[in-house]
This record gives structure tokens, sequence and C-alpha cells, in this order.
DNA sequence: TCCGTTTATGCGCTTAGGCGCATTTGATAG
DNA sequence: CTATCAAATGCGCCTAAGCGCATAAACGGA
């Protein structure tokens, strides 16, 4: 089983945090599509998934020269309540921002 | 507003989970305490609630020559579910380890 | 004021984490 | 077989995190 502090460890870092928002959509994600959407090198994007999976939090799969990405699907479901906490309060920022950004745009 | 990182990163150490597992009945408690109950050294302790202080998880209040901890009471909506999604995760490990040791005493 | 209790902090040490660069590995197409 | 694209990894570097030890700071009581 994976140990919770290990867990919540993966999800302390931004860019990783950045990865998992992108798969929340539930789809594959393959890294070079990661690493152009969150403005990261190859090498740093490919280990932070690489910490992700080690923690159990996503599964990659080979398709010919990729590598697909997707958040697990079968996570414990206390682990999984958690992740979709951090989802949820993710999005919660991105309105915040969303909403402060409109209004710099009234303000201009 | 807390960074989510900062959050996720607080919450990502053994001895730290420890004591929000602690706090978790809402009361406050004394860092002596709850050294005692971790087995922690009094400046591990201290320093890891100065953490947890911090990231906004929990307050603080000088009682007389203690310093009574509890968890912020008015934690961001979106931080305070994660949390209480972490606590209920520590409970569910709790209650297997629980399940096991009544196995192994079966077993004997 | 001096002492005991509780908590915080300065200091140095050691380890873990994150990064870039270069190279290797894996797979496809020509 | 070679060239090319995608991904992983070995290496060294630097910073952050966690720890113990000793000391300071805050407080109450004699």
């Amino acid at each position: 089983m994976i140990d919770l502090s290990t867990f919540m460890s993966a999800l302390s870092e931004p860019t990783r945090l950045g990865a998992m928002r992108l798969l929340a959509d539930g789809r594959e994600h393959c890294v070079c599509e990661l690493m152009e959407l969150l403005s990261a090198t190859q090498s740093r994007m490919s280990r932070h998934m690489g910490v992700l999976k080690a923690a159990g939090i996503v599964t990659d799969r080979r398709d010919a020269q990729w590598v697909r990405y997707r958040r697990h699907p079968d996570l414990e479901p206390e682990l999984d309540a958690i992740l979709d906490a951090v989802l949820t309060a993710i999005k919660a920022r991105e309105a915040l921002a969303g909403a402060s950004d409109a209004k710099r745009k009234n303000a201009a």
C-alpha cells in the first residue's frame, strides 16, 4: 500500500499539481503534451511523472513512441477522495485567478 | 492566500500527519502532549508545529507556559475539504492496522 | 528575584529533492 | 541499417528539509 506521506509529497510540487490538473479530464496525455502545456523541459517532466507513478497516482502505457499517462483508475478510495479534493481546490483557484484577470480587464 | 503546494507539503511528513490526527478532535493540545504521544523530541515537535502554522493549517494560543495548538477554525473551504479527506484516510489506515493486529492476535 | 516548566530558535550536519545537460533506450518509418 | 522522434536515466550541482544539541525566551510560583 502507498504510504500516505509519500502520496501527499507527490502532490506537493507545482508542476506535478499542474500535471494532475491536465489529467483530471480522465484522458491519456503523453509527456510531450504535458511538458508543452506546463512549460517544462523533457527530463524535468519525465521525472515528475515518474514520481506521480511511483506514488500510485498515475499509470502509464506505451503507445508506439509515446508514453500515455492517465490518472490511476483504481486508486484506493481514501486517496482518490484526497485527489478529488485537491483537484477541486486547484479549480477554485483557477476560477479566482480568472476573476481577478477579468477585474484587471474591467479596470483598464 | 496559502499556496496549494505549500499546504500539501506541510501535510507530507509523518509526524505532522500524526499531529493533525491528534488535533482532529477539534480540541487544543500543547506541544508537550503532542511530543509525548508522537515520541518526538521537543525541538522537533515545535518546529513541525511551526510548519503547520506557517501553512495556515493550525493556530496557536499562549496559555501560561503552554502553547495550545488546534486545527485552524477558518481554513479556506477547499483546503478544509482536503484536510478532511486526509484525516479520513489516516483513520482508514488506522482501522486497517487495528484489523491486522487482531488477525495476528487470533493467529497466536 | 530566582527557579522550574514549556516552547522557540540559532547552529551545524546530513539527506532528500529538483534541476539541466548529455546520453541511452524504445519504437517507427524510410 | 539508419535516421528520427519520444521518453527515461546517469551525473553533478544546488537548495530545501529535517534533525539533535545547546541556548534563549516566556511564564508562573516561591
